[in-house]
DNA sequence: TTATTATATGAATAAATGTTCAGATAGTAA
DNA sequence: TTACTATCTGAACATTTATTCATATAATAA
């Protein structure tokens, strides 16, 4: 990773000498933008319910919100978010709308968090 | 998932006989909290920049501020919280505090979720 | 058409959150 | 001790956010 020039640290770090050898390139602006918003996303324990009962299988809105414990409208805001992510995807039967996972990674997101909390405590 | 029987769903779902089917438990509370928590942490742009700052190497906090263009006050305070969230850990050399990731954990998941964002666009 | 069910949406409000500023602490050298 | 550097911390402020309420839409059946 590379500073600018004329932004050169005051400190004394000893690593000053190694810092161009890190990886020089930063985020994508974008790509991190996205990124923050699909952890942030995740971040939110009501939301996690959501996706943790759907790495079960695909449930409707109103089995959701009770199973969550919250409004259908709570839900339905929640899965608005969660769908513009690409972190659940939902299929029409009828007037009923089933919500699954939208792509194996977020299972295995959740999964790997899960591994990391459980490891060093 | 077994949902509480005096609360049965009034809606028509079909899925309604598979409810018995699924993943019985609930993700544990607390678990949830955590989790959401940890989520939550890796969900803010900056952050997130801190993080993938440290997935090349350690650095120092006045380091760390630079590369991200805050106030090392902002960072210090942001390095608290994935401290406690054992998202990164320091080494004292001197008055200089260099951060790195906690854990192998943190950088895969990054990568996993980059790996998402990229996929399906 | 009307009635009913399932879900979505917009606005408003209360709670949570990130940064800044001022000041405190820890380490080192003189 | 004093002076300097690196980092931390508490309080305050502005912004963001999750839920609620009321209403709207979509699908189905009568």
């Amino acid at each position: 990773m590379i500073l600018p020039q004329h932004e050169q640290c005051s400190c004394r770090c000893i690593h000053q000498g190694r810092i161009d050898n890190a990886h020089e390139h930063a985020l994508d602006p974008k790509e991190n933008e996205q990124l923050a918003a699909l952890f942030k996303a995740m971040g939110d324990p009501n939301r996690l319910r959501l996706l943790w009962a759907l790495t079960g299988e695909e449930m409707c809105v109103c089995d959701l919100a009770r199973f969550i414990g919250v409004t259908e409208s709570a839900v339905s805001h929640q899965l608005r978010l969660l769908r513009q992510l690409h972190l659940v995807a939902n299929r029409r039967e009828g007037p009923v709308l089933y919500y699954r996972l939208d792509d194996a990674h977020v299972g295995e997101l959740i999964n790997l968090a899960l591994e990391h909390l459980r490891e060093d405590k």
